[in-house]
DNA sequence: AACTTTTCCCAAAACGTTTTGGAAAAAGGA
DNA sequence: TCCTTTTTCCAAAACGTTTTGGGAAAAGTT
């Protein structure tokens, strides 16, 4: 520990400690001033090609690297960007949100920049880790996921004029920057796509209510059956919970099959698979067969599960990507209303999806 | 965008920006120099009560926070530790990892430092982003996970004498820091249990071999046949893969199957289950009756199946906070050698764990 | 030769803290 | 009263960059 970076050890210590060298003393050893070096390396136009290519090949040769904190002091910025993710409320654990992190940690890391994580237990946590970043000047932008309806953070960063791009949308009148996936075509696409086998009668296990994706997901399911002809049962609507969503999806799942017209298709979201497995089980029916089955996202479950679950896959790591490019343009200072991305989902025809028997 | 901190601008532009106050400026509204206030915050003792008082009142009214890209460049920290994962290498996605990652950013947050996340796609992309976060200066720390038998991360920090904890261990002469679960301890637990049950075909599906858990998994096991009275039989011992745990699994009960003589109990990491069970269906073998089972990690498909499963528990959360306590300590200049915690694992017996029939 | 322009470099200031090394004022001791 | 000690404060330096605002030398123009 107590790594001395005084400078004045070079050579003396060779190899004890990581001995990083600084802009200081990288410009001694070319004889010129730090300005010139500085410059040289972000390419200003004021140094000549010569000292230029000199400045380079040294500041390679003794692996120098400019201090980003100090870089952040004097720019005004950090180089690094937030997310609040909230593993309580499930969805999260999923191979769709890694994917999503992934194409995020991916974009960031290829514009310089670091992604400061915050680890939530509720609502309330999410927005004080966020407020910990922003206020604590240690991020240049947000990234928000998990939107509700009526989201705080939103209206938070908008007023105070920070950089963030959600993924999703809430019910904001102010313009801000969002990718989201188009949750309503899903929903009648699979919606429409079940009418057009032969089911008459089709189930939707949504998502929490409060949050802004099950809200799509419904106008979604109700347009199918209404584009189908068909009528909507409230009785074959349910929502499961975020924290338990294989318990809540299991009753529901027993509670739907007592109805004296019982479905024969349900659609939902991946996540509460288990559950419905379960139940359906118990009841001796058998998936894909008895009952017509489509998820929204791929989860590995889907895939190995025989037999194998249709499901609608959102693009996770294309919208990542999307987000932090978009992001990098907001913290630019680009107008955030300009930014507002509806991705298509595609659906996956597997094994759940046939006609009614 | 372009948030004006010249701070000139008190009280002209009222509430259009987010104006946060400075220590200069703060100072002036005390009409106390930058030192006093800094120390007063500070808790220094040479500032008077009465003026340590009025400065920690006015921070407050004024919602004061120092910037911490100052405070560290200053002080040679970010407060900040990082922390690679690597999402491809399965067993990420698991709540088990959650956990973790929850324990360790709560913790972080309580010491006030911030997580800094890189995703990985696989190994050469682990080091490279570990030592983007090293070399570049952005970390106090590092926190490593999903350690390997030889693992180069581990003598890269060793060698430049950087603070970081494993969570895991390694093959490494030098002292080091980690915490570990007992996977030895759990899986020998887990074998005589079965064995005292009456089984007398165990087998084990293990992690993927390069990676140090797999190796105490291993022991365990052998120790538990040994102390048993069983002999091992090296049919009845298969890996999995990482990037396939379900697939790979699957293949291998089938295969376990055709054996002669077939076991009666299978030990394995959770992960694998969604292949075993499987395997097990397309077999008209029943997990629990015909076959008794029990996993390493607690994940939700363990409480949900029916039957439900058994399972090795890992506390998860408190090694995630454990590590960072270590870290801290580490950081401060405690010697690492002195911080090597191996914890228990407890074992949740549930459905799949009886007697062979 | 005397100007003007262009090229190339640099000293100093700034970013917002903390730390260092006093110094003035107050209190205590003779 | 004079000296010593303690209390309370602060100016200046430092952390490692980038930006500002030139300035000297070289090149071009008349």
């Amino acid at each position: 520990m107590f790594l001395e970076q005084s400078g004045n050890r070079i050579g003396f210590g060779e190899g004890f400690k990581s001995m990083t060298i600084n802009l200081k003393q990288l410009s001694k050893l070319l004889k010129l001033s730090p300005t010139t070096v500085s410059r040289a390396l972000a390419d200003y136009p004021d140094v000549s090609a010569k000292t230029r290519a000199r400045v380079k090949q040294m500041a390679i040769q003794q692996g120098y690297q400019p201090n980003p904190v100090a870089r952040g002091l004097q720019k005004g910025k950090t180089e690094t960007i937030g997310i609040v993710i909230t593993p309580e409320q499930n969805y999260f654990s999923d191979t769709f949100f890694i994917d999503l992190l992934s194409g995020i940690s991916n974009q960031i890391t290829r514009a310089g920049y670091e992604l400061i994580l915050g680890v939530a237990s509720d609502e309330e946590h999410e927005m004080q880790s966020m407020r910990r970043m922003v206020e604590g000047k240690r991020v240049d932008g947000m990234i928000l996921t998990l939107i509700r309806e009526q989201d705080p953070r939103v209206g938070y960063l908008l007023d105070r004029d920070f950089p963030f791009v959600l993924y999703g949308r809430t019910r904001e009148t102010r313009p801000y920057a969002f990718v989201d996936m188009d949750g309503k075509q899903a929903f009648e696409k699979a919606c429409t796509y079940l009418a057009g086998l032969g089911h008459r009668r089709i189930a939707l296990l949504n998502g929490e209510p409060g949050f802004m994706f099950p809200v799509g997901c419904r106008e979604g399911y109700e347009s199918g059956l209404f584009l189908s002809g068909l009528e909507l049962d409230p009785d074959l609507i349910q929502e499961w919970k975020h924290k338990d969503p294989s318990q809540s999806s299991y009753r529901w799942t027993l509670e739907l099959f007592k109805n004296d017209n019982p479905p024969t298709a349900i659609l939902f979201q991946t996540e509460a698979v288990n559950g419905i497995f379960k139940g359906l089980d118990e009841l001796n029916l058998q998936p894909g067969k008895d009952v017509a089955l489509i998820g929204y996202d791929d989860l590995e479950i889907a895939r190995i599960h025989r037999p194998s679950l249709s499901v609608l896959r959102p693009q996770a790591k294309e919208a990542g990507q999307r987000v932090v490019n978009i992001l990098m343009e907001v913290i630019k200072g680009e107008d955030p209303g300009k930014f507002q991305e509806i991705h298509q989902v595609e659906m996956v025809i597997r094994e759940t999806s046939l006609p009614p028997s």
